[in-house]
DNA sequence: ATGCGAATTTGAACGGCGTTCACCGGCTGT
DNA sequence: ACAGCCGGTGAACGCCGTTCAAATTCGCAT
């Protein structure tokens, strides 16, 4: 077959990202490859390598939506909360929320491993620094001027840690006890560590 | 080629885990292939199959070791140390250490996911309550009698919390300041959330 | 010493993967 | 009407995990 038409350059884009991160919801990552793919959206896998460099390349656009989506998520959820507590609180609780319901596409940024050679594509940085930003505006209040540097390692620390209980409780290691959700659990690490910052008497 | 015994059944077991760890260091986990173990050891790839029932299940034999030596390696950390605190520190540090100093091994036991059908190999279950035990130890002077169910939750999220920071810091993702390790990272993380803990008002 | 059954090793083969590329045919400009 | 280009194709390459009939060698009984 030659030349068809049916769909601009654009769509067979959007089609092959839909379909990999259909794919990726159904079956998880692992089943993401070209012939799934091309089979799909009914084109054959060559095609594919017309449109993306390679398969780690489709990945890399469904796991650029997913961040997106994460960042509204949480954002939306600190809409309407001022107090900077319970802003931490609610981001803590959103971000494992939203891993929780999209256990699939989440993992799959994560298990994203860039080979070392390759340069470090700037979606992480990009996104991480957003909810950096969230977080470090939320800690604010409990350094003095000049203790940026100190409040950006906490916040550091603090995503850290909620997204250890996210990525142990989506891989089902986090054996939380009954009753309590992992985000019950990213609260308490949350409220916690503030409290501990706020007490420091060094 | 028939019968050789160059090597007893042990002993073949013993040179193929072997054989998949040293590719596991040098190359991660994704090299680690049924021919590439069987060119090492000097045998073919269907040898391999007479061991062990499939290629997971020598990874899984790494991982073990590995989930071995990282415990032996926290327990050493402790040795010297009787105050809780000193303890939780000690612990979270020689974790992220431990992770650090044998990124691709460490790796490979959370990037390690059973088929959902498959029966869960007890193997994290135990090398995780080991190292519960310990934090739990370590908490109890934070909590009153009978508290012992939130007292858990807290080890489990400050495990997934110091487990994040390591995971992120391995994985190049952790960007912690200039002049501050993962280890420092995770004891800023401790020790907020057990000060945090003392001063629990309720 | 000989023979033979059992145990073990092999490697070709199957179906999958990512990726490449020569080919082919429909689309478009003339 | 026709030529040429563009884009889609699918066979092919070399990898993967895994299976299994065949080949070979071992150990043992005679």
């Amino acid at each position: 077959m030659g030349r068809r038409s049916d769909h601009s350059r654009e769509e067979l884009v959007t089609l092959a990202v839909e379909a990999a991160r259909a794919i990726m919801v159904e079956e998880g990552v692992a089943q993401v490859s070209a012939r799934a793919i091309a089979k799909r959206i009914g084109y054959s896998p060559g095609t594919l390598y017309n449109l993306f460099e390679n398969i780690d390349a489709i990945v890399y656009q469904v796991n650029a939506g997913t961040l997106r989506e994460l960042a509204a998520f949480a954002m939306a959820a600190l809409a309407d909360k001022t107090d900077p507590l319970e802003r931490a609180v609610a981001l803590g609780r959103a971000y494992v929320d939203y891993a929780a319901r999209h256990p699939q596409p989440w993992l799959a940024v994560f298990d994203f491993r860039p080979a070392p050679d390759s340069k470090p594509p700037p979606l992480f940085e990009e996104a991480v620094a957003l909810l950096f930003a969230v977080v470090a505006d939320c800690l604010t209040p409990y350094f003095a001027a000049g203790e940026e540097r100190l409040r950006d390692a906490a916040g550091r620390v603090l995503w850290s840690g909620v997204h250890g209980i996210s990525l142990l409780h989506v891989t089902e290691r986090l054996n939380q006890p009954e009753g309590m959700t992992a985000a019950d659990m990213a609260e308490l690490l949350i409220r916690n560590f503030l409290r501990g910052l706020k007490a420091k008497p060094d």
